[in-house]
DNA sequence: TAAAATCGTTCACTTAAGTTAAGTAATGAG
DNA sequence: CTCATTACTTAACTTAAGTGAACGATTTTA
């Protein structure tokens, strides 16, 4: 597990032993079972999550209803709200069992004033992540539920496999009876 | 002009006057007209922006049709696709005539090692960002076109007055017919 | 193991957005 | 200033998503 968080590291910088134990000195590594809620509404989150195996949810209760957002799988980084301290309007919970490094507030502090390069590991990362997240918002807003729903069975074929369809839906702006439907309409068109 | 940047920076650091020359010696201040296109499809494009006065609009043009992504008004910046060096899948240009600072890769480097703070700056921006944007993409998923719209009639009411209907259209998701539909609704809903 | 709850699908019906077309108002170029 | 273009609205029709309900098939849990 280590060797996953290392190998992608150094994909932005490279770090001395010294720097690997500071990290594992910090007992970051935690496992997870598969239904726990990481977060709920209302309450302040100080910390953040990077998921080595398995798969985290953020979703959204809006008139008694789960509105997921986002799905987190290997080797995305997930920082609720670093801007406000206000408390979450939303909750996370793992999909599957999960290992995951979660960190707090004070030791990226820590790491950051003891060793400087995470400063620029870290705006690199947030720089790479506002990029994607950027595109993804486009891709949203232009296209339609069903080239939504296409599109994610190119770019992410594991998430419709692992995931409840419903939590599925609401990730793509729809509900569960429409996802069906336009499941269904897809394998009309293509027996034509 | 100079002193709207500096306001900007110092909510972040604080610069000493040795700071504030070296940047104000990088010829960042560049006024643009009305319709000017910053940045192509199919180019690359090394340069970020940051919007002292006027507006910039992202689009797509998909099928022969523009679809609007993105607005950036006073203070806000937009660094297009740090990520991969590959070429832009969309256009900038500006909504009104702006003044903008203009920087590319090189200056930021520049500055970066000269003033290691503004390797923190730039992180807590990125994090900032990420953190508003996402926000943004949730409320975009979990509400319809119309909750949509009157969300923005809150936020960001000055663009409902600077920007074309079509073009806020698309930024919402729709066409512009369903656009004047839906405030037609909205009106007749506000009468009975 | 049996009962209860949840999940995914299907159906009929409603609502809203897409499409095509037309008309009017505003803008811009020559 | 005029003509042509573009922008916005309205309308009729089509298409797809929302809603409420029903149905097995799972999964949970008591």
């Amino acid at each position: 597990m280590e060797n996953i968080l290392f190998d992608f590291i150094s994909k932005y910088i490279s770090l001395t032993e010294d720097e690997k134990n500071a990290i594992l000195g910090l007992d970051l590594f935690h496992s997870v079972k598969k239904g726990t809620v990481l977060l709920k509404e209302g309450q302040k989150s100080q910390v953040s999550y990077f998921v080595l195996k398995g798969c985290i949810r953020v979703y959204y209760i809006i008139d008694g209803e789960e509105k997921t957002t986002a799905f987190y799988t290997e080797l995305d980084a997930l920082t609720p709200h670093c801007v406000n301290k206000a408390p979450s309007e939303y909750f996370i919970s793992c999909v599957e069992d999960c290992i995951l490094l979660i960190s707090n507030a004070d030791m990226e502090i820590e790491i950051n004033s003891k060793f400087p390069k995470f400063e620029k590991m870290c705006r690199i990362l947030s720089e790479e992540l506002l990029a994607k997240q950027q595109i993804d918002f486009d891709e949203f807003k232009t296209s339609s539920p069903e080239q939504r729903y296409l599109n994610l069975l190119q770019k992410r074929p594991d998430l419709i496999q692992r995931v409840p369809q419903h939590q599925l839906a609401s990730y793509l702006g729809i509900k569960p009876q429409s996802l069906s439907r336009l499941r269904a309409r897809i394998l009309e068109k293509s027996k034509e």
